[in-house]
DNA sequence: TCGATACCTGTCCAAAAGTACAATGTGCAG
DNA sequence: CTGCACATTGTACTTTTGGACAGGTATCGA
């Protein structure tokens, strides 16, 4: 297994070399010239220093190499790390993800896996669920809710105030507030910040609660 | 790394015990009992023979388990795969891979990586970008924030209140109103909901506002 | 040194949100 | 029929939020 390293940044090579000792590297994707007929590798691709908007060309230049492709970014971010997958990464990491979390990407990538933070790696998979038709329902959770209050919550997802929502189902605000405490109580959270939330898939605080 | 085999249907075992020489094997998710508190593995769970409404709760009941779940079916489907992973699973594959592919994959989602057959992996990451609105809305306009600005917001975002925030960063929550009230008017939101979703880049209504 | 900015805080106030207790009406399963 | 879950609304009250007005301090560049 090889690995290339693609990054304008000596310093952080440190952490690399440790990783792999025997990786190359390289400054720029156009630097890595054709593409080596021999094993295949792993492509690293630090796009720090990169702005944003050269860095979807990059990642597709540097999967059109053939290998699969793994993008360390200085601030992971969830926008950029969808988009920059589906240019063709296997994988998202932080830029200074340690040697050993290194090691644990390569492993994964090289068998066809899919790495990125167990953060957006659930948020990912909680998107996939707003595109993808599905009759059963998605959240066990939300079984429990009556159709009104599943109505009333949808709202708050959406961030509207009870007045919209008492607008758009055509009742009371007072009755808005009477199915929120229910539901409040169904899914276990204690306002309509950390509902709006839970309804998307995002995970909250809860201090102590 | 232990393997943990869930399925009723015995004539499948060959394939496991070939890929898996020590892998246990129960016929429910169930029968598994407590957490074992020994290493982490991993959980297959075969749902061939679930009836689809169950599907989505077994492969909770076994994520509950706290190891990463791989589901196996007999005939992999985009929606379904979707679905189930949003539940918790690390891995989607057909039932009958070879005892390689389940070790490849096995490798991947020890590591915390995520596996499924390649086409679903290109249609998955596909599908994110249209969800995931590719030019972050607010996320210019976050640079407009002060650090300290950005914290509260943060906060916000995951569902912390006044109260917590302040705690939190050590100031008085009159401070977090302050704050709060410059955030608003910088990113153009009208209360906390909408702060909150704008964070995690989730359109808001906002009727005419 | 003089703004400009960020940061922090106070009081006062109004609106929104949330809860408690109570009641009415409807539809459906046993 | 009868009980039960659901939907609806009312009054009244507490808490949380958000905004208006009015300050303080500290830092940094012109």
């Amino acid at each position: 297994m090889e690995h290339l390293f693609i990054t304008p940044a000596g310093k952080l090579r440190d952490r690399w070399e440790q990783a792999f000792p025997r990786g190359r590297a390289a400054v720029q994707v156009a630097d890595i010239g054709e593409a080596t007929s021999g094993p295949r590798g792993i492509v690293w691709l630090d796009i720090a220093a990169l702005a944003p908007a050269e860095r979807s060309a990059e990642v597709q230049a540097a999967a059109a190499f053939g290998w699969p492709v793994v993008v360390m970014a200085a601030t992971p971010g969830e926008s950029e790390a969808f988009q920059l997958l589906n240019q063709g990464a296997m994988g998202y990491c932080h830029l200074k993800a340690a040697p050993e979390q290194l090691r644990e990407i390569a492993l994964v990538v090289e068998h066809g896996g899919f790495w990125m933070p167990p953060e957006l790696m659930q948020r990912f998979l909680a998107l996939s669920t707003r595109v993808v038709p599905t009759e059963a329902p998605i959240d066990p959770e939300l079984n429990e809710l009556t159709s009104r209050e599943l109505m009333v919550a949808e709202q708050v997802a959406h961030g509207a105030s009870n007045r919209e929502i008492s607008e758009a189902l055509e009742i009371t605000e007072r009755t808005v507030k009477a199915h929120l405490s229910a539901i409040f109580e169904k899914l276990g959270v204690r306002d309509r910040v950390q509902l709006a939330l839970a309804m998307n898939n995002i995970p909250t605080y809860t201090t102590v609660n």
